[in-house]
DNA sequence: ATATTTAGCTAAAACGATAAAGCAAATAAT
DNA sequence: ATTATTTGCTTTATCGTTTTAGCTAAATAT
């Protein structure tokens, strides 16, 4: 029941009956640099081993600065997309030999300035973060104050940060082509307020293959907020559905396609009969819903290796400062909500 | 783009005249108690706010051996149910000022050692962790050597290691007794292969009502393995609805429901006109599906908020050796997939 | 007038590791 | 034979706090 005592480096230099310093050496992998006698490696070795020392890292860290955590801050954890992000994180980041701490900004700059500091000051050596609106500034300070720092997800486009995301503009043009293929024309979008790039990445796929179809005049962008979505959702496609007659919509995110779904289904909206639609985002619902739903899937697992890859050698090249910008394509996984317009 | 140098503890005393001892005595509110003057107080708590001095904690944790850091583990923190879970566990710990460092075990007990051995290393003051199969001995012996821990989700009632989570045995007890009270009598149980107790009381909650009803001839438990899940649960449910003639099958688990679902679909099988389902714990699928999901809500707010709770004082009190236990109570979410059943 | 207490502060040690500088003995060079 | 170099290790300082013990001057007691 006792707690049991650490062995500290002391510990198994008294054992050996050397300094802690060569025992500090050795068990780095210093001992050739520090010309130590091979025998002498030997037992060191042996008894580090035998009395199943482990280093203090808090005590590394206070000497040499680094904690070999990494920070992620996502939007919300509990939203399945981040948390199969922070899954894909975890990995790779065990795999370099960090851990992972977490905190969810729930998409407000205060808080991603209050978890950041939190962050930093846990001392952690570098930080993967999901920006949110208006955090721009925010960002770029603790950036230009030389902080290892990757952005996933979204992106600064103006800045010199580096990025991992989605090529977002190909996303919607992928979708939009889809949907022009199969014979619609009058197709609607349905993103929301944000003057984050990702959002206005994705809008500007659909506009400018609209347009270049020669389909212009349908372009239509109806933008929901974040808060209270389920009712100004409603009342967007009851306006896209009754009034602009429109045969197909696009959801720029999973949250709206599935609060999309819901609404459609109090409105007895049948999918693809009434309305064609198209989806973002793996979700078990677009499988399992009556007609499977055609949706974009982004290379998570890509997208999220490369942000670690990116950090840890920012991490390890701070000297650097090279941007880094990744973006990953998106593929288009085609179910039963967009089938091949019928000719009139 | 330079790195802002840290204010240090010794900056602050500088800029007053005073030793580094007073300032950190008067900032940990250790002031009357050390009997420092007021005025003095005043003066080094100003210079101290207006430096924007906070301490580095790292230095603090090398001295008093608590570095605020709170430990997950969880299965697969990608597993919607567990990142609700985490995020919970995140606001909680963050409003006692404890942050997060998570882990997935991916129900590996030889992952799970990995994992305990790393995040104390890092010096995590306690854990939070949801024990796999096969884990009780080592988890035990976390426990034994004084490391504050509590399991979340699953439980070892044999020990004296507190836990917080749901009273299993009454989930299983109200879906079964809904599905009896809707005139069901074949109802079939579709668990997976383990020991963990969670699973256990559950499937004892269902075999209890079912006998108690006097249908114990209609008890059928099912065990599928958690690898190749969908091509097992194919075969049980086959037998289930073509063989057995089962009325209605009740889900056990989350991922269960839906790969059900799925499997049923592929089935064409239809509920509830073919065979009534109750799920458990909440999925959009849930709503979105045909006909609405009967299943089992946790609490998952309470059962976090007081696996944190716990922890926290545990991490207080370390000379106590109190298990605490919190049994949270399902609720039962009432769909359509389990309607009154039609009499002959 | 001297001894004792109290108020108000500081010096120094400690936490456990790592890095820089140093030092004796053995070997090589002149 | 004397000096210079190399070998193999140790001593000391350091990271930024907190804590223990102590120190000085003023206030009180004897």
């Amino acid at each position: 029941m006792a707690k049991e005592k650490r062995v500290l480096l002391k510990d198994v230099a008294d054992s050996v009956g050397v300094s802690t310093t060569l025992v500090s050496i050795v068990l780095n992998g210093k001992a050739k640099q520090y010309r130590i006698a091979d025998e002498m490696v030997e037992k060191v070795v042996k008894a580090a081993m035998e009395m199943n020392y482990s280093p203090n890292l808090i005590a590394r860290n206070l000497r040499g600065g680094k904690t070999q955590l990494i920070g992620l801050i996502v939007t919300d954890i509990s939203n399945p997309f981040y948390s199969a992000i922070a899954r894909i994180v975890e990995n790779r980041a065990n795999e370099l030999g960090y851990t992972v701490v977490f905190s969810s900004s729930d998409e407000d700059k205060d808080n991603t300035k209050r978890l950041i500091d939190v962050l930093l000051n846990k001392g952690v050596d570098g930080l993967i973060v999901v920006p949110c609106d208006g955090s721009e500034d925010l960002i770029k300070s603790i950036h230009d104050n030389n902080t290892p720092l990757v952005l996933i997800d979204r992106n600064f486009p103006e800045t010199d940060i580096s990025f991992s995301c989605l090529n977002n503009y190909r996303a919607t043009e992928l979708t939009t082509r889809h949907l022009i293929e199969q014979g619609y024309e009058n197709i609607a979008l349905v993103g929301y307020k944000t003057g984050m790039n990702h959002i206005l990445d994705r809008i500007r796929g659909y506009e400018e293959t609209m347009q270049a179809a020669g389909l212009g005049k349908y372009i239509q962008v109806k933008k929901v907020n974040l808060l209270n979505t389920k009712v100004e959702m409603s009342n967007v496609l009851d306006t896209l559905v009754n009034k602009k007659k429109v045969e197909a919509v696009i959801f720029l995110t999973n949250m709206l396609a599935v609060t999309g779904l819901y609404c459609l289904k109090d409105m007895q909206v049948r999918i693809p009969d009434d309305i064609a639609m198209v989806g973002f985002n793996r979700n078990d619902v677009f499988n399992l819903y009556p007609s499977t739903i055609t949706h974009i899937r982004q290379p998570l697992e890509l997208i999220a290796t490369q942000a670690v890859n990116i950090l840890v050698d920012k991490i390890n090249h701070s000297e650097l400062e090279i941007k880094s910008m990744s973006f990953s394509e998106p593929q288009l996984v085609v179910g039963t909500s967009t089938p091949k317009k019928k000719e009139i």
